[in-house]
DNA sequence: CAGTTTTTGTCGTTTATACGACAGATAGTG
DNA sequence: CACTATCTGTCGTATAAACGACAAAAACTG
């Protein structure tokens, strides 16, 4: 598929500076973390830092998509259907994913949040959008507003079990799942 | 110390190359282990290799002091009296050492044989050579020849341990050091 | 608030590594 | 044995990373 040749170098020096960073994330705060903390784990010169990453929010941005969040990513596009149990296992990937990073990284999880929702909602309108367009017969933009207000309603969810909620994701679920299955069931026109 | 800046890409890659070949090392005879094994497992280019060594050989000597022989050799270093104890404990160090090393790299070991006996001798007589002039009231002369032989004595005990032997390393050597302490145990001149 | 220290980006120069190519050496094959 | 393929060691050139220095921004301190 898509095998650009990369230099070797480039690989591994990112991926120090990506481990060093992710360490660090576990213990410390996002906002403490100076580039020198980074390099120095990284055991690069900070100049070479600004070779791969602009700036620390350059690198989180890196660290989510390519490593992080590639789980719960694709587990999030790997569905064929919308339906009951897709849209079940995609909140409960949601779920998952946030309550095991937010552990994992207790300093610095509140930091990430802002752009892990903006991935994750681009996924969801993306994976919502192509499920109605392909399975159902609907005009583009209903198909769209579908999408975009499916995807909001499903994320809300996830923030307001997080928060809020005593319950398990299921239980939770068993509640927000009749509503979001009227989001997208319209009428067919004739 | 001696604390002399080195380049942190050096670090790196010559640390890239050893962990590679003790990867292959313990699967694949030394013998059959190419450069390019080395340096595709170590992911660095082929020409890499030789700014580091000269060849597999030069590798192997370094790969040995500075990684798999650092216990053995610091556990034979560390006495500061030549006795009993010291003698039984640098016995069972070294057929510990060799019996352990010739099960992570059953196909290799073979090839490891005479360098090893090379840097354990060297080993074996700089520690006899100091305690004996240390402790003893010995001519420079005789001081050097018993430490030789003691470090030829008590070494081929240990091949010999190694391959004839069925009891146990402390069975044998109840009976070796008898001989060893009558190597040393000089009458001293008036 | 002024004064100090730390951090951030950036730059120029030096060094290490990547890459492809090469001839000679070794090994494998019919 | 000849033939082919693989491996070795070396070279020149391009790129990345190291290093020290710098001014500006930000954070800290009294």
């Amino acid at each position: 598929m898509t095998e650009v040749k990369v230099d070797p170098r480039i690989i591994r020096t990112r991926k120090l500076i990506m481990d060093a960073f992710m360490q660090l994330v576990m213990k410390k705060e996002f906002k403490d973390i100076t580039i020198k903390d980074i390099t120095t784990g990284a055991t690069i010169n900070r100049a070479t830092f600004y070779y791969h990453f602009t700036d620390k929010y350059d690198l989180l941005d890196a660290v989510l998509t390519e490593n992080l969040m590639t789980n719960v990513l694709s587990e999030i596009m790997e569905h064929d259907e919308l339906n009951k149990e897709t849209l079940t296992q995609i909140f409960l990937s949601v779920t998952k994913f946030q309550t095991d990073l937010s552990n994992q990284c207790r300093r610095s999880f509140e930091a990430f949040t802002s752009t892990i929702e903006k991935k994750l909602k681009d996924a969801l309108l993306g994976i919502f959008s192509n499920l109605l367009r392909d399975s159902y017969e609907i005009e583009e933009e209903l198909c769209h507003i579908s999408a975009v207000m499916l995807t909001w309603a499903i994320y809300g969810a996830t923030i307001d079990w997080q928060q809020n909620s005593q319950q398990s994701p299921e239980a939770y679920m068993e509640l927000a799942l009749p509503i979001l299955m009227k989001m997208y069931d319209h009428p067919i026109h004739f």
